[in-house]
DNA sequence: ATGGTGGTTAGACCA
């Protein structure tokens, strides 16, 4: 049985309720995990994202910044919402996924964006990044291990390889693409805890379908006139999956055409599909 | 070297 997972930093739910409609009727994504909700939990549009087919959803908003959701056209369990450092900032939640034979677990993720100044020591929102993604280290380990089934899909805020971006040389000293940064993402997805591996890691997903000597972007930023032309962007969007899941991935791309619609988020949405027994 | 755009929300803050 084919599932369908997406992920989507739709800045701002509210603003994009017609292209979320747009992208569940063209794609018939079963799973949609969003970012940058911007919105509270009492003021999440439930009724229009079941109208779009979501009638399962877990949120986590908070009011103007961050907030997480998955929308789903499967039954949710075990939502749970995950303060990290303390701080309550709506940036992960997750849910079991009712699907096949067993439940699929998935983890919609917003990772600090670490603001400009690449110094942690003077730039206390990358010295936050920097602090989130190593918060995220045993956690994601014990889950790369784990026999459930696990997507984890968000926006990442980091460009890992050299050709998740328009430019490696220009954009080394840029925040998403920083060598720190980098290596944090990819110890993050070699998941290798104090025993060693920890099930062989993560599996990129999109990366599986696209050569690592090609270049493929999920974000382009509004301040450019024609963001095609130009095509000045980063893959900041990632699915990831384990080992007991990765067999079962069969299709992963980047719709890139959603770009183009009106009004549009300046992310594009990461779609992956597995063939679930 | 700088500014360019967009969302939230009412003057900045964030991306």
């Amino acid at each position: 049985m084919p599932v369908t997972v997406a992920t989507w930093n739709v800045n701002s739910v509210r603003k994009r309720l017609d292209q979320v409609r747009r992208f569940a009727r063209e794609t018939a994504v079963d799973v949609l995990c969003l970012q940058e909700t911007k919105v509270t939990n009492d003021l999440f549009p439930v009724e229009a994202m079941t109208e779009a087919g979501f009638p399962y959803q877990a949120i986590a908003g908070m009011k103007g910044y961050n907030g997480v959701a998955i929308l789903s056209r499967r039954p949710l369990a075990e939502v749970r919402v995950e303060p990290w450092l303390g701080r309550d900032d709506c940036r992960h939640v997750h849910a079991r996924v009712a699907a096949g034979a067993r439940p699929l677990e998935v983890h919609s993720l917003y990772v600090p964006a670490g603001g400009d100044d690449p110094d942690p020591e003077a730039n206390p929102k990358f010295a936050h990044k920097l602090a989130f993604l190593d918060a995220l280290g045993p956690f994601l380990a014990a889950r790369a291990a784990a026999d459930v089934p696990t997507v984890v899909a968000g926006d990442l805020n980091v460009a890992p390889l050299e050709t998740d971006v328009w430019s490696h040389e220009r954009l080394n000293r840029v925040i998403t693409h920083t060598p720190v940064e980098r290596d944090k993402l990819k110890d993050l997805m070699a998941a290798e805890g104090a025993g060693g591996p920890a099930g062989g890691g993560w599996t990129d997903a999109l990366r599986r379908f696209v050569p690592a000597d090609e270049k493929v972007f999920t974000w382009w930023s509004y301040r450019a006139a024609d963001w095609r032309a130009a095509d000045r962007g980063r893959r900041l969007d990632h699915i990831w999956v384990n080992a007991a899941l990765a067999p079962a991935l069969s299709f992963a791309a980047v719709h890139d055409e959603v770009r183009d619609w009106p009004e549009p988020s300046d992310h594009a949405p990461v779609r992956a599909v597995f063939e679930v027994p």
